[in-house]
DNA sequence: CGGCGATGCGTACACTCGTACACATGGGAT
DNA sequence: ATCCCATGTGTACGAGTGTACGCATCGCCG
């Protein structure tokens, strides 16, 4: 392990992070484990993040801005012409179908802020940009509910073990855009 | 600790672990952490709880039970002719207003569903039993649709760390309901 | 009445964890 | 060229954990 003035330390060590939460889970999220899976002895990762919360906040932030990206990149969310609630619909389709995993861990971080304080301002970075984006499209207070309306759906996928239907997705959130 | 023969030293213990979930989350849930709190030894909790995730399902089994009494008891809920999306709003208003730890401590339980697939069948148990409650006021599309409103609202209000707005809620569920 | 099994109790072991600390190294400011 | 300090490395310690196991104690059933 003679690699030393590594200057990406810091961000494949918040990688490992993730990727430690996916097969782990955060309870399986320590110093060493980040520091095993990373390829870096454990000083180096207490000293680039002091307590385990800084390298949640971090990893969380990293997710989020994955998600943002494929929202961003959707362009039918830019169209004003296009089917709002058919194309959210459509998203969560295509965000469960590369398999439960990535949902799993994107959806563990973010609730871990029910408990850690430190991470709910992360969370509330990741609603108020997302219902901005959707505000785009209509207006605010609807905006935020469709999002909450996804959340919810998302939530009953995964914590009861159903499948995504995406017809039923649709039309709900069809009633909420109106 | 004298106490030999107690009929009712299972149901402590799940009180206890309710309590621990409630102070200092699943992450400071332990055996030993439970034993202290119901006042027995270690050896007990250990003896009618083989593993944690029993005890976490004993306890998300009677968290459930709590809430789905309010639900119950609520006669608005009964009544066809009462504003159901406004009765739901109420609800939560009332769940939130008793402070948030109560709903931190039942989300947290019931999020834990999404790592431990040992709770699904109760996370799936608590949607499935409300839902058909919500099913004599609807149809249960419907129905599920509300509890994922339901459901994202409260996320949101506990991971962002805002405020529960009853309005907001009341015209958001009634798009759903019609 | 006798014993057997359910329940309760205490302790010990091996393991992981966060934290702290002393030392090594070399990049960049002066 | 020199020196300071951010960064990297290895190790040790005490605390907490799940688990296992032996023994104690009574309720109940035959």
């Amino acid at each position: 392990m003679v690699r030393r003035y590594d200057p990406e330390r810091r961000d494949r060590i918040i990688d490992a992070a993730i990727r430690v939460v996916g097969a782990k889970g955060i309870a399986g999220l320590s110093h060493r484990s980040v520091a095993a899976e990373a390829d870096v002895p454990l000083g180096s990762t207490t000293y680039h993040f002091a307590s385990l919360d800084e390298l949640l906040i971090a990893a969380l932030r990293r997710s989020n801005e994955n998600f943002a990206e494929v929202m961003r990149e959707s362009e039918a969310l830019a169209d004003p012409d296009a089917d709002l609630a058919g194309e959210l619909a459509g998203l969560l389709g295509a965000y469960f179908s590369g398999g439960r995993g990535r949902a799993e861990l994107e959806y563990e971080l973010y609730l871990a802020a029910l408990r850690r304080p430190a991470l709910r301002p992360v969370a509330a970075e990741w609603t108020d940009g997302t219902a901005e984006l959707l505000s785009r499209r209509t207006d605010p207070a609807t905006a935020r509910a469709l999002i909450a309306l996804m959340d919810g759906i998302c939530l009953q996928v995964l914590l009861t073990g159903g499948e995504y239907d995406e017809a039923y997705a649709r039309e709900m959130l069809g009633r909420i855009a109106g």
